[in-house]
DNA sequence: ATGGTGGCCCGGCCA
C-alpha cells in the first residue's frame, strides 16, 4: 500500500496538479490539507472519476483536510468528536485498507507569543487526547499531515535562523513528542535517517532552489504500520515548475 | 534587506 500527505495550498489552484500527479504516482490513499474549500465545493467526483473514493472536512476560505483512497473508505469522522472545541476545519478520520488514518492541519501558531502559538498546543494537546481515549496503539494507525513542526534540527536548512521560533521550539516538539509517544513512528526518518530532507519550502526568496526548507509534514505510523515500511521519499518534482504548492508530497509505501 | 511570493479574493490576512 501506497500512503501520501500533502498540503496542496489550495486545491482549487491544484486541481490539474494534484490530477497528474495521482496518475503519476498511483497512491492508494492520500492526505490532503488546506484544501481552501467548503464542502460542497470538494471535487469528490472528479476523485471519483480516477477511482478514489474520498472525504473532505472544509469550511472555505482557509485551512480544509480530506483523504482519497482507492482501498476503501468508511467511518469518517472529523475533529476532535461530537464535542469539537476546535473551530477550524483541520482533522478527518477514515478507515482504509485496515488502517485508521487521520489527515491533520496542526496550527502555524504565527509567533512564540502569539495567541495563534497557544491554539497550536493545545491542538496538540486535544490531538494526543483523542488518542488516548479513541485508539489503541496496538492496532494499524496512520496520523498523517502537515505537523508546522520540524521535529529535530536536522529537520530544518539553518536552525540558527529559527531560534524563538515557531517550528522549532521546545514546547511545539514536546507536544509533538507527545503524540509519537502515544506509540507512533515517523515513518519516513525511519528508513530515511540523512540530515537535510525538507518537505516545506518557503515560496520567499528562491528557498526551494537553494535547498533552504523545512520537513514538517509527516507520517506518523502505529507499529504494526511502521513494521511494514519498506520505502519512503519525498516527492520533491511536485514542488516544481508551474504554479507548485509550497510542500512536496511525502510518499511511505507499506508491505501488503 | 523586518523584505521576499502566492493563496484567498480585491484590501488585507494568512502561510
Amino acid at each position: 500500500m501506497r500512503i501520501a500527505t500533502w498540503n496542496i495550498n489550495s486545491l482549487k489552484a491544484r486541481m490539474e496538479r494534484v490530477e497528474a500527479w495521482l496518475a503519476d504516482v498511483a497512491p492508494d490513499v492520500v492526505c490532503l490539507q488546506e484544501t481552501k474549500l467548503a464542502d460542497a465545493a470538494f471535487p469528490a467526483l472528479s476523485f471519483q472519476a480516477l477511482g478514489y473514493e474520498s472525504a473532505h472536512h472544509g469550511e472555505g476560505r482557509w485551512n480544509g483536510v480530506a483523504i482519497l483512497s482507492r482501498v476503501g473508505l468508511t467511518d469518517v469522522e472529523t475533529g476532535f468528536g461530537p464535542d469539537d472545541p476546535d473551530p477550524e476545519a483541520r482533522l478527518i478520520w477514515a478507515t482504509c485498507g485496515g488502517i485508521r488514518v487521520a489527515s491533520a492541519y496542526v496550527p502555524n501558531g504565527r509567533a512564540l507569543d502569539h495567541d495563534h502559538y497557544r491554539y497550536k498546543l493545545d491542538w496538540l494537546a486535544n490531538l494526543r487526547a483523542q488518542l488516548d481515549q479513541g485508539y489503541d496503539p496496538t492496532e494499524p494507525v496512520v496520523v498523517a499531515g502537515d505537523f508546522n513542526i520540524a521535529p529535530t534540527d536536522e529537520d530544518v536548512w539553518d536552525a540558527s535562523k529559527f531560534v524563538d521560533a515557531t517550528h522549532t521550539s521546545p514546547p511545539e516538539r514536546e507536544a509533538l513528542a507527545k503524540i509519537v509517544d502515544w506509540g507512533l513512528v515517523d515513518m519516513f526518518r525511519q528508513v530515511r535517517p540523512e540530515p537535510s530532507l525538507f518537505s516545506w519550502w518557503d515560496y520567499r526568496a528562491g528557498r526551494f532552489h537553494k535547498h533552504e526548507g523545512m520537513r514538517i509534514d509527516l507520517l506518523l505510523g502505529s507499529d504494526p504500520v511502521a513494521e511494514r515500511v519498506r520505502f519512503a521519499t519525498i516527492d520533491r518534482n511536485a514542488r516544481k515548475g508551474q504554479q507548485p504548492s509550497d510542500h512536496a508530497p511525502v510518499i511511505v509505501d507499506l508491505a501488503d
